[in-house]
DNA sequence: CATAATAATTGAGCGCACTCAATTTTTGTG
DNA sequence: CACAAAAATTGAGTGCGCTCAATTATTATG
């Protein structure tokens, strides 16, 4: 079942390096195949969302740009949408990475927490529109594979924010009594709900950090 | 400018009597036409969307079902999901009405509170395919009106959220320092992410109960 | 190497949401 | 009532997301 044909051989040790030494079984052609090309699909479809914006971009571009049929697309994700998820899905993990490392550095939990959130709606920031269509498939993904990443990425988040509670327990902030996963989500519930709120223009930024602000030191004197 | 034509006023006193005496200016022919016409499009689209579901009805069935043409429809939703706005708001906010009203029984706000939002998941429960269309819509408007509509949504419930919390202020439940809208936006933004997860369907029913509770409860210790 | 079995890709075609120039309806005015 | 201006409605047309039968690429087998 894993035995590797001679020529697969060959191409391993001269023509294809990448992700040689990666674990689990040697990929066989197809995976490689469709790794690269799940790839070249990504970078398309990132790059004309951020320079055509979403709505603009058409599936046919991001098959042509990916050098792909129009059909092929919709074996990496079913829908336009969900394309969304698949393109941002490892920066998105990496900014929650950003945003730990920078809350870690505060001193209290509040604080952390407030820089954490602060990462990532400085990502978001960075193009409004495209946020606003990525939030909203975050709360209805089509695929399954979509579906996934998804719980994966919301894993991340609620891990890094229990983490910080957990050591804020350390230092007498938090009580021993409060739930770490429990508290991590509140936490979030609130940046969620306000986050949404801006991207649809209902506050605006400053607004936004000030009801934040409040929001979760109300939510703080609760797990002291 | 407010002047009446005789054969309207012939009209007002013996064809249409509905909403003869609500406040505001005598409504103009057009006026009628247009409020007729969109109570047949909500009507009509409410029927399709919870008989066949909202994505197995198209636009033309809506506006054949209505009576209208096909474009007519998009003169009163920007969107078929604005559609879901306009269809549903009246009875959200009766529902909110609802969950109020059953939540002033209960004795202390945390039961309050979970009786509140009880009862509007009560509501989305009856068919969570819709609810799951809706809850995304209210979170991605695409035209004003029904912008508006989400606002006046949205401020009723913060509203009656902060009417129980005043309440349980008097009641030395809360302490007279807890700022009343803060305080319902952080109940609200707790129910609505496990909302979204049920929805999703990464939690089931019982799991979103002992969430939320769990949760409420731990804000709630922070208002207290 | 030949051949069968399986998986991936293709792209023409379809259905539907939405548009907009043309038409009809309503209102304001003399 | 006649007529012009404004607003609302119409529905054929358009573009795009998505499908799926046909084709091509890859793997398994003798």
């Amino acid at each position: 079942m894993l035995t590797v044909p001679l020529f697969r051989a060959y191409f391993l040790d001269n023509e294809i390096v990448k992700g040689r030494d990666m674990a689990g079984p040697v990929q066989s052609r197809r995976d490689q195949n469709k790794v690269e090309k799940r790839g070249r699909i990504i970078a398309a479809a990132r790059a004309l969302f951020t320079h055509k914006g979403f709505d603009a971009t058409t599936t046919q571009e991001i098959a042509d740009a990916a050098g792909v049929a129009a059909g092929t697309v919709f074996t990496y994700a079913k829908t336009k949408e969900d394309l969304l998820i698949l393109v941002f899905h490892d920066e998105m993990l990496e900014v929650a990475d950003d945003a730990y490392k920078a809350a870690r550095k505060r001193p209290d939990l509040l604080d952390q927490v407030i820089v954490f959130f602060e990462t990532m709606v400085a990502y978001h920031a960075r193009d409004l529109p495209l946020a606003r269509a990525l939030m909203r498939q975050l709360g209805y993904v089509s695929g399954d594979d979509q579906r996934t990443l998804v719980r994966e990425l919301m894993r991340s988040v609620y891990g890094k924010l229990a983490l910080l509670v957990e050591d804020a327990k350390g230092r007498g902030e938090v009580a021993a009594s409060s739930p770490l996963l429990a508290s991590a989500r509140s936490l979030f519930a609130i940046y969620y709900l306000h986050l949404g709120a801006m991207l649809n223009g209902y506050v605006d930024r400053e607004q936004f950090d000030r009801d934040l602000r409040t929001e979760l030191g109300l939510l703080m004197r609760g797990l002291a």
